[in-house]
DNA sequence: AGCACGCCGACT
DNA sequence: GTCGGCGTGCTC
């Protein structure tokens, strides 16, 4: 035994009692485990098997018996001393466990499966033992033929039990079978399989009959082009056989997502066109670039107006990076909304550049993955966990639009992708450059007070000026227009501009068709058996379905509740929209988008295609159509209602709703020619709405921080928020209030010197998910070590109270929603 | 979170 | 007597 010991961060911890532990290390490792290396080592009570991160080996300390490390699985370290680092960053800095933390800066595709198989004990000879049960005969019987180790689903299958049946563990227990628990490799087979109608169909004169699930499918495929089985089977309630007929009938073809294809690059390296900046870019770009060549970890704020050309500031950024043989991580809130982004990349910079997201298969991942890690790579584009690509050499962060909610992850580990790309390129003593048409609150306060510096660009590019803003009040008039929700004025405008050639965008923040189903007799709204919120109707499935968890059911216009034949639906959504634009104005041809038509990214990318190539008139949609996708011909931007949105009760509601506002108004007169917006709204003199019409960000920026200083919420504070999840209402609420008087009391007695203010428990507004019960503390505090070290042990105390060991509590530092 | 140990009630 | 329910405590 070596006198060295490993430090490891063992899976599948809680934060309760996650830890690096301390493991032996075999002679026949020795040399073979090295810190960034994944091992196997036995774990708990049951000596599980379990997959762990070396940290860091160090000298035996006491002759404490120790656990051996059973494999090595690298042969040369996964995380590297920063990345290392990091982790243990992340897990002071978001309560998360370590393993977690490491995970999350690896492709996913990286993981390991572990599969059980059994084998009749060599301790029994021949003989059947006697005693057993008929099923375990059968069992007995199945490995005696066998005579080989069986995996546990196939015998299970095989044998006509149910995947979760612990007869073979059982038997194991009892010393008639040998259990065996192997890691193998994840597969990367987690690419979804997608359904289309094949073209030869409908070329058919005579279509062949088909039963009525059949043709529900059919419809389904005809409306939407193509989707995934899964979704087939949520929107149309048939089973994977229904497809698989019809599959056989080679009536539809079957594929893999075509996920976002990486446009294909020019072989040689590419045609690098110089850029010329304009005289305000130039400004910017030779400010930031004095700040990469100073070598210290720096920050920018790159603050320009929509269609003000950042994009041209950042090439010729990453320009000078590159050529300094650096690394350059590039994000972006969604890949799918910037293919256009995408484009320009690959054509600059061809096989250099690597991109991240999540759409693409668990092989290309690791591809993308190690062509950054071996150099291949000198980009990385991608969303959130972009952030941690492997670069050893890392020169510049950009996060574009970094105002978006998307860079804060709310799964563990919960962090903002803004201060890990602070830590990196703190680490690398590089440069951080934000950019933003309308910059979060946060990072505005933060350039104006020094800690980044500003650069502005107020000008559009080429001859695009801002569109005319108006707002209308819905409180008159929208009843008057033939199209219902629009008012007379967005009507009118629209006509015009349809009989002028130009296209239109029109924003409406909900999916579905009517938003809520009620009964007309007793007054109750249909909600969703497993969360607090209504169901949406869906004309295309003529489905109710809960956005939330995925429900979804049959509608029927009988009440659950009382009975009578009186269920209405209220509530325009998108599908509604689309379908009373296509009424009024039979002549415009209409593109929804939405994540109800957009779940296949392929489609996504050709209907955005297509209406660049102006083969429709209007757009209709939810906030996608309002993000970075750039169309010369758009000149009217028409908002239905952003009312919902503008009255949501967290303090981040007046910056979305600003943020929102701009953007969309800013897709109007890209081009040549002067644009249009008109917002909708009941309430035109609201504030942000006309600071957002006037597109005055500073003004919004003043009015802001005067309502967050005298409600003390960030930037004066940080948020600190511990949420409470389990399945008995009653007793997830009991938990947060024992959670508050600890909190009250540890604050008293060892804590006093932080200054906080606790609000709650709070129900949230949606305070019921996938039939999970959620209750909330808020903290308003300074985000220190010392707060949180009060925080983690509060959270770790809270778990040893075994009267709320079916509660999990967590806590999230300022979470993208606080209420 | 899992897993084993152990203490008590129901059943052959 | 003994199977198995779940409350309790620990994880290098």
């Amino acid at each position: 035994m070596s006198d060295l010991i490993a430090k490891i961060a063992v899976e599948n911890t809680a934060f309760s009692f996650d830890d690096a532990f301390d493991y032996a290390i075999p002679n026949e490792l020795i040399n073979k485990v090295m810190p960034g290396m994944r091992v196997i080592v036995p774990f708990g009570n049951g000596n599980t098997k379990r997959q762990g991160f070396v940290f860091a080996l160090r000298d035996k300390s006491s002759t404490k018996k120790l656990k051996k490390i059973i494999s090595v699985l690298d042969k040369k370290p996964l995380l590297n001393n920063e990345m290392l680092n990091l982790s243990v960053y992340l897990k002071e800095t978001t309560f998360c466990t370590l393993f977690d933390a490491a995970k999350a800066m690896l492709p996913s595709g990286i993981g390991l499966n572990f599969v059980t198989s059994y084998v009749i004990s060599p301790d029994i000879c021949d003989e059947s033992p006697k005693d057993l049960s008929d099923d375990e005969k059968a069992v007995f019987e199945y490995l005696k033929n066998k005579n080989t180790f069986v995996k546990s689903d196939k015998l299970l299958k095989d044998l006509g039990f149910v995947s979760d049946f612990p007869i073979a563990e059982n038997m194991a227990k009892k010393g008639l079978l040998v259990r065996n628990i192997d890691a193998v490799q994840k597969i990367s087979d987690a690419t979804i399989k997608m359904a289309r109608i094949k073209s030869s169909y409908f070329e058919m004169q005579e279509k062949p009959k088909l039963s009525a699930k059949q043709n529900e499918i059919i419809k389904l495929l005809t409306d939407i082009g193509s989707a995934s089985v899964k979704e087939i089977c949520y929107f149309t309630g048939v089973t994977q056989a229904v497809i698989s007929t019809l599959y056989k009938k080679d009536i539809i073809e079957l594929f893999e997502n075509e996920t976002f294809r990486k446009p294909k690059t020019v072989s040689q390296n590419s045609v690098k066109e110089n850029i010329l900046l304009t005289d305000e870019q130039d400004i910017a770009f030779q400010n930031i670039i004095k700040q990469y060549h100073s070598n210290k970890a720096e920050g920018s704020l790159l603050f320009g107006v929509t269609g003000s050309g950042k994009t041209q500031v950042f090439l010729r950024l990453i320009d000078e990076v590159i050529a300094d043989n650096k690394g350059v991580i590039m994000m972006v809130p969604e890949i799918a909304l910037t293919p256009q982004m995408l484009d320009i990349f690959c054509d600059r910079y061809g096989d250099k550049v690597a991109v991240f997201h999540s759409a693409l298969s668990m092989g290309e991942r690791l591809d993308e993955y190690k062509r950054v890690k071996n150099g291949d790579a000198q980009i990385a584009i991608g969303t959130r966990s972009a952030v941690f690509a492997p670069f050893e050499k890392l020169g510049l962060i950009i996060m574009d639009e970094e105002q978006e909610s998307t860079y804060k992850s709310e799964m563990s580990p919960r962090y903002h992708a803004r201060d890990v790309a602070k830590y990196r390129t703190g680490y690398h003593k590089s440069l951080l450059v934000l950019a933003s048409a309308t910059p979060s609150i946060i990072s505005y306060s933060a350039a104006k007070s020094g800690i980044y510096s500003l650069n502005k660009l107020n000008y559009r590019y080429g001859n695009a000026v801002l569109p005319e803003v108006s707002t209308v009040n819905t409180k008159y008039g929208s009843d008057l227009s033939k199209i219902k929700n629009l008012t007379p004025e967005l009507e009118i405008a629209l006509k015009e501009n349809l009989e002028k050639g130009k296209q239109s965008i029109l924003l409406l923040n909900r999916r579905g068709y009517n938003t809520f189903a009620a009964c007309a007799k007793c007054g109750k709204v249909m909600v969703c058996p497993n969360c607090s919120i209504s169901m949406t109707y869906h004309s295309k499935n003529g489905r109710l379905m809960c956005h939330y968890c995925g429900f979804s059911e049959k509608f029927t216009d009988v009440c659950r509740d009382c009975g009578e034949k009186a269920v209405v639906f209220s509530g325009m959504g998108t599908q509604k929209l689309e379908e009373e634009l296509s009424l009024a104005l039979p002549q415009a041809k209409i593109l929804r988008l939405d994540t109800d038509t957009t779940s296949s990214r392929y489609s996504f990318e050709n209907s955005l295609k297509k209406f660049t190539n102006l083969e429709y008139d209007i757009m209709v949609g939810t906030q996608m159509v309002a993000k970075g996708l750039d169309f010369p011909n758009v000149t009217l931007v028409g908002v239905i209602s952003i009312d919902q949105q503008l009255y949501n009760d967290d303090y981040k509601s007046g910056e979305r709703s600003f943020d929102l506002l701009t953007q969309v108004v800013g897709r109007s007169g890209r081009g040549d020619y002067k644009g249009k917006a008109i917002i909708q709204t009941g309430f035109p003199e609201n504030e942000i709405i006309n600071l957002a019409k006037d597109q005055d960000y500073e003004a919004f920026y003043e009015l802001e921080m005067k309502i967050r200083k005298a409600m003390v919420y960030p930037p004066y504070c940080d948020i600190c928020a511990i949420s409470f999840v389990g399945a008995d209402e009653v007793r997830t609420t009991a938990g947060s209030k024992v959670f508050l008087d600890m909190l009250k009391a540890s604050h008293k007695s060892e804590y006093n010197d932080l200054n906080i203010v606790v609000l709650g428990p709070i129900s949230p507004r949606i305070f019921k998910i996938s039939g999970k019960y959620r209750s909330r503390i808020i903290v308003k505090c300074k985000n220190t070590k010392r707060l949180r070290e009060f925080i983690s042990g509060l959270l770790k105390d809270f778990s040893k109270n075994s009267q709320f060991s079916k509660i999990t509590a967590f806590a999230d530092m300022n979470p993208e929603n606080t209420f």
